[in-house]
DNA sequence: GTCTATAATAGGATAGAC
DNA sequence: GTCTATCCTATTATAGAC
């Protein structure tokens, strides 16, 4: 039963954490949203910033491993951005802006570190290499690099895990690929 | 004396909940670097949310007419574009995420309204007037709200207050217009 | 109008019983 | 491994002297 409090604290903590952000989540919270009381959690982890760097670690791998599914299951790299968007936004319990904005603010130097290879792994590197399929496409005046961070930066603003967000993300993928004007000049 | 102490607490105010948010931002922390004492400002305001209000409230309106003035300016819809969005992500006192998560999370619903109210007038309706002007050579498959709503959108993730940002705004202006991809296809 | 003093609460974290 | 009890600190906000 105790690796399974462990996990449970994981999971809420997750939940809690990337809506509400590190700051405004309190130990105290969590451990009243599972039934038990706050100091247990501290038998599980040294401190809140180590459960954060926890949680964040355990759900960036299987979203890394769907990431390149949709990659590989979508041989038309238009289509894979597309779903691999749509999943980001909504099967997927992270606000974007709540955990940049913890990274930069509210975590140790090192912990900055440990979730910017996370970053790098789970979100940076499959974008790139969808990016990278559709190269002989892409606007030559810019590097590869330099527009998959445009595209993960414009697209950080729609993971924001709420369920009443009416703009559409496919919109937004079109709107980078194509742009908004006519394409018939 | 005293309406010069009222006017400071604002102007410090603005810089800390625009970078650290309205729940990392103390009232103590905001007296000490202005050398007051902290019950000093609850003579000016009744509570921390109406100091949050009367911060976003005091300096959206040179904000306002600041990006109207773009627009006069700049005959040519694209230039006033580019140029109200490098105004907004350089020469400006938020981080956009950070206001944005407050109003949702750390305000009042009461609060809410009026910060939405503001954002309309103040950012919506400039870049409204601008996307009209482009109308004719607009994709029309979609309505200009839309294209207005996924412009800020995404132009929200570059609102950061980050000195050391490296990617060019001016870029994703471009990118939202003309696309990623080639335009000889 | 600004100060000192302090109330009231909440938060992270630890000690020690069981 | 989880509990009770508690410490320490930070925070918003108020009372009242000057």
């Amino acid at each position: 039963m105790t690796q399974n409090l462990r996990t449970r604290i994981i999971q809420e903590a997750t939940d809690m954490f990337m809506e509400l952000g590190f700051l405004a989540t309190s130990t105290h919270q969590i451990a009243k949203n599972l039934g038990i009381t706050q100091p247990a959690i501290y038998h599980h982890f040294p401190n809140k910033e180590a459960l954060y760097i926890e949680v964040l670690t355990t759900f960036s791998s299987p979203v890394e491993a769907k990431l390149k599914d949709l990659i590989q299951y979508n041989e038309v790299p238009r289509d894979a951005l597309i779903e691999m968007s749509v999943y980001l936004t909504s099967s997927h319990p992270v606000n974007f802006n709540v955990m940049m904005n913890d990274m930069n603010q509210h975590l140790s130097d090192e912990a900055f570190q440990d979730i910017f290879k996370i970053y790098l792994k789970t979100y940076y590197q499959p974008f790139l290499d969808v990016f990278i399929k559709m190269k002989s496409n892409l606007n030559e005046q810019y590097t590869i690099n330099i527009i998959v961070n445009h595209f993960l930066r414009g697209l950080s603003a729609y993971i924001i895990n709420d369920p009443e967000d009416f703009l559409k993300v496919k919109d937004y993928v079109n709107f980078f690929l194509e742009g908004a004007l006519k394409r018939t000049v």
